[in-house]
DNA sequence: AAATAATAAATGAATGTTCATTCATTTATT
DNA sequence: AATAAATGAATGAACATTCATTTATTATTT
């Protein structure tokens, strides 16, 4: 195999240890030999890619958090309607943090905590540039409510995001019925 | 001072201690040593009052929860309506959150991580009681979308919580208007 | 093609630091 | 004088990071 996908796969393999031992342990109680071990591979590789602990963090970050957005916003069109916009983009959100509850769970955390740099932060939030432009037209022809970018997305992701938790924590289970019930509270929620 | 009343408050400072710096640190950066500095005790001192580091964390998280919660349901009635109890409560909560912020984002910081011990989340759930007894009216009124317990608190809870966060990071502030706003999107999202 | 040299990647033991926890001693309260 | 509370230096374990050495890969020569 040619080096160049073989440190690829390498770094790839880094990163997913990063995500599931900081969602089980917490960043705190995850020391560099246990995420060697899962990567398997040395600490002294792990950096040889990243420059330290905390960079390691932050470049997870942003990748999850890119890979996200980018599926979730893939059928973004400007010649949706809103509404068809928002259905769309919330359906592939929840779909992917159905899909990757690891992601999930570890951009939740990053989120929540001031594990991660807060310049780092700024730059997983303008990702969600997509989200602001459909606020802004649905305000403008009357379809939603007139509120704040903050406040549209604390109805229309934070709830999925909690909910996602609750599956992974408790026996809580996220069926198809949840589902819909939980698209047309968030619908409800930012309509008018 | 009394002894009694003395060792109430060291304790107290202890706590408050422990809120401030795992909000702003996190509780891998904080190590007993600050802790103590904060509080102005000396590290021995807090394990007279807690077994270790995490005994510490748990029970900060029980007496923040346990204030939380009982402020938010200290108004709650049987004899009120469903939308009532519901407008009441939701107002509490964020009366409570925007004045206690630390204790907001401590709690948000505990629900989004592993750092409390399992059992000790479990417990603080169970202070959530008479939210699930507004539910269930609710759903048999026919006032109320049917909808989980888990649904129901992650459109009514959670974007506050996150409105929360934000306020605390960014620059965004938490108007009468948004608060407005904000009850308005959690009550159109769980009413039929 | 095979052998050799040059370069790059990976290893993991060693280092120095940080930290939770303890306990002999001191200080405050009863 | 007796008891309780508080102190903080000392201990030992855990950890992030480094770097001398080894192993793998690529390039060059025969």
């Amino acid at each position: 195999m040619k080096q160049e996908i073989k440190s690829q796969l390498k770094r790839e393999a880094i990163v997913t240890a990063t995500i599931s031992l900081v969602n089980s342990r917490g960043y705190h109680a995850t020391p560099i030999a246990k995420l060697a071990q899962l990567a398997n591979v040395s600490p002294g590789t792990i950096y040889l890619y990243f420059e330290n602990k905390q960079d390691l963090l932050n470049k997870a970050y942003l990748e999850v958090k890119g890979r996200f957005t980018k599926f979730s916003f893939a059928n973004y069109s400007t010649n949706l309607t809103v509404e068809e916009n928002y259905k769309e983009i919330w359906h592939r959100i929840a779909e992917y943090k159905l899909n990757h509850i690891q992601d999930a769970l570890f951009l939740g955390q990053c989120d929540n905590t001031p594990i991660i740099d807060e310049a780092i932060r700024q730059e997983g939030i303008i990702l969600l540039a997509p989200l602001v432009e459909i606020i802004r037209k649905g305000i403008s022809e009357g379809i939603l409510k007139n509120m704040s970018d903050y406040l549209f997305y604390a109805y229309s992701i934070t709830p999925i995001s909690f909910l996602i938790v609750m599956q992974d924590r408790d026996s809580f289970n996220i069926s198809k019925t949840s589902l819909d019930a939980a698209y047309k509270a968030a619908w409800d929620s930012i309509k008018i």
